[in-house]
DNA sequence: AGCACGCCGACT
DNA sequence: GTCGGCGTGCTC
């Protein structure tokens, strides 16, 4: 009797034994798909291993063999083990993350008539020497640098972009430049599965996509580029919620690959990365002029109408003006998404920040509080400010609504347009409106930008905002050669200090140093245990019972910090808790919570892990 | 995750 | 008496 451990795509650990017929015997191997029939129900198995015992009594047989081939082999066993572990999720749900749509479901495939040539071994490089950081904005040539010789070794090339548009428009820089084939691959895709198979045939070539690139089934990987690598779209918002960026790497350590990452400004994560292994990181100079930047304190300053909500200093306005007569384009950016979480001081400007943590705190309405989401702080609200002595404590949020408006309003003789609206030609408009959507558009050259509510978005209740922020400001930074009026009154704030110098290694200093004592990311890492539920009350009670539950059991591997409503703390139908857990290790963090999690369980209440939550 | 089994309340 | 609510446990 032959027997089947197979893993399903589901969130139960496994493995689980089938039978497998007789006259199906010498078709099997490990790495191959199979249909079984799983409660009842016909579903898409992998086969993780074989054996001629079993110790379960009712063992069913296995309807089908998909695959007379195996389709996952060693090494991708190897990086699903490994992504399992790390993110809390089952071998099965891994494994089937690397997998194009079409063969999650069962389909078949060609298989590669092309036999890999006898294992090169490859010399074992240390980690230094096998990462690479890039950091400005003239970053293709020096991947094109990196990708020749990659394939001069006859290796493969993978590169991760933050957008599917990117992804085509450097695929076919590529194609340019090198002899290799060049494939671009991206779930959805139509013939994704053809591509998928073509690039198995190649003995080497290169692959350009996005996130779940990183997968992408290429023979002898030689290098990954991950492109503007400190882009959030690398984070999977589906279990399990993993990083490519982190993928990456794992994956280059079991195929013996460098890896490439590249942004404007480098992720806090690789900045500190670098600076732990002694890696020397890659700037590149830009070629165009650096604007000039200018800090008005909005507070300080007289508004262009005192009669009605001040939308933009005088100084913002007259300098608009002028632009406008000169015939000169005028970019006005307003952070619209980021608003109305803080609360601060309407005279000076400073919010109000957690005394432990020093992230800024929210302010409830419920109970007139601020809180601190981090560690559960908690505070009335006052009524003068503390940094000040003066004025009153807003809960913030301009309305940056009307800007458009009220700009037609101050200038009835501009043309002016919303980004939304936008149809592709600048040359009709005097001022454009926009959110960072405009920063996309590389094309774009104004002859002044102006930034409204910045502070919103430095004030934002998470330890990235920071980052966040001045990622924001650096796109901007590239749209003009001119000018930048940026209103903010926490003028001494690092993120400007380092914009004004044009600086971006000073803010990642400066920033690193601020993470350093509340124990953030990139020090330790978060994870997030989410508890979800159509019942609010049975979601509290869940998330109560099982955040006492999970404190009371000792361990050293990870600390909980909090428990408190998600935000948002209602989507789709379901109520959101959230319990934030500190770990040095993320593997033993998971490992602790798949071992205590199986056996939380709540009715009504489905529970998930995310560990590194962006 | 999703589904079957099973034990208590309102009903033709 | 039974239909059906959801709490609990299991999936080879």
């Amino acid at each position: 009797m032959l027997y089947a451990k197979v893993v399903l795509g589901l969130p139960i650990e496994g493995p689980f034994d089938y039978h497998v017929p007789k006259e199906s015997e010498d078709k099997i191997s490990p790495g191959a798909r199979v249909w079984v029939n799983f409660r009842n129900k016909k579903e898409v198995a992998y086969v993780t291993g074989l054996s001629s015992r079993t110790a379960i009594k009712k063992v069913k047989d296995i309807l089908e063999i998909i695959d007379p081939e195996p389709l996952i082999d060693k090494k991708m066993f190897l990086l699903a083990d490994k992504i399992a572990q790390y993110y809390c999720c089952s071998l099965g749900e891994a494994l089937e993350s690397m997998l194009p749509e079409e063969l999650r479901k069962g389909r078949k495939w060609g298989q590669s008539e092309f036999s890999l040539p006898k294992a090169g071994k490859f010399a074992l490089t240390p980690f230094s020497q096998r990462l690479h950081f890039i950091q400005g904005a003239e970053r293709i040539p020096a991947y094109l640098r990196e990708i020749k010789a990659t394939l001069l070794q006859k290796r493969s090339v993978i590169l991760l972009f933050s957008d599917i548009a990117l992804a085509k428009k450097t695929a076919e820089i590529i194609e340019r430049d090198s002899e290799a084939r060049v494939f671009v691959l991206f779930r959805k895709q139509v013939k994704g599965l053809s591509v998928w198979e073509n690039i198995k045939k190649e003995e080497y070539c290169v692959v350009v996509g996005v996130r779940s690139n990183v997968f992408a089934p290429v023979n002898s990987l030689g290098l990954i580029i991950i492109d503007q690598e400190n882009d959030q779209v690398y984070k999977q918002e589906q279990v399990p919620h993993y990083h490519a960026r982190e993928v990456a790497l794992m994956r280059a350590e079991i195929e013996e690959a460098r890896v490439v990452l590249g942004a404007n400004l480098l992720s806090l994560e690789s900045f500190y990365l670098a600076q732990n292994n002694k890696i020397e990181y890659e700037i590149i100079p830009a070629e165009k002029k650096y604007p000039e930047i200018r800090l008005i304190d909005p507070s300080r300053v007289a508004y262009a109408d005192r009669k009605n909500k001040p939308v933009f200093s005088k100084y913002l306005a007259d300098a608009i003006y002028a632009n406008f007569l000169e015939k000169g384009r005028t970019l006005l950016f307003i952070n619209r998404k980021g608003f109305a979480t803080s609360a601060a001081c309407h005279n000076c400007g400073a919010a109000l920040k957690c005394p432990r943590c020093n992230i800024n705190l929210v302010f409830h309405f419920d109970e007139n509080k601020l809180k601190c989401h981090h560690c559960n702080f908690k505070m009335l609200l006052p009524e003068i400010c503390p940094v000040c002595n003066a004025g009153y404590i807003k809960y913030s949020g301009l309305g940056t609504e009307k800007i458009e408006s009220e700009l037609s309003r101050v200038f009835p003789q501009a043309r002016i347009k919303l980004m939304d609206d936008f149809k592709g030609d600048l040359s009709l408009t005097d001022i454009l409106v926009s959110t960072s959507a405009v920063i996309k558009h590389k094309e774009f050259n104004f002859d002044l930008i102006g930034v409204l509510g910045i502070d919103n978005s430095l004030n934002r209740v998470d330890f990235r905002s920071a980052e966040k922020t001045f990622g924001l400001l650096l796109g901007l930074s590239a749209l003009t050669t001119k000018k930048i009026i940026i209103e903010s009154s926490n003028s001494n704030h690092h993120c400007f200090r380092a914009l004004i110098n044009n600086d971006p290694s000073f803010f990642l200093k400066e920033e690193l140093k601020e993470r350093k004592q509340p124990k953030f990311p990139p020090f330790k890492h978060m994870v997030l245990v989410k508890i979800r539920g159509r019942n609010l009350d049975k979601v509290k009670k869940a998330s109560y019972d099982l955040f006492e539950k999970l404190n009371k059991i000792k361990t050293s591997s990870l600390k909980l910090i909090s428990l408190n409503p998600a935000q948002p703390p209602k989507l789709r139908g379901n109520f959101y808790y959230q319990i934030l857990i500190r770990a040095s290790n993320p593997k033993a963090a998971s490992g602790f919570l798949k071992l205590h999690l199986k056996n939380e369980r709540y009715s009504g209440i489905i529970i998930t892990v995310d560990v590194d939550p962006i």
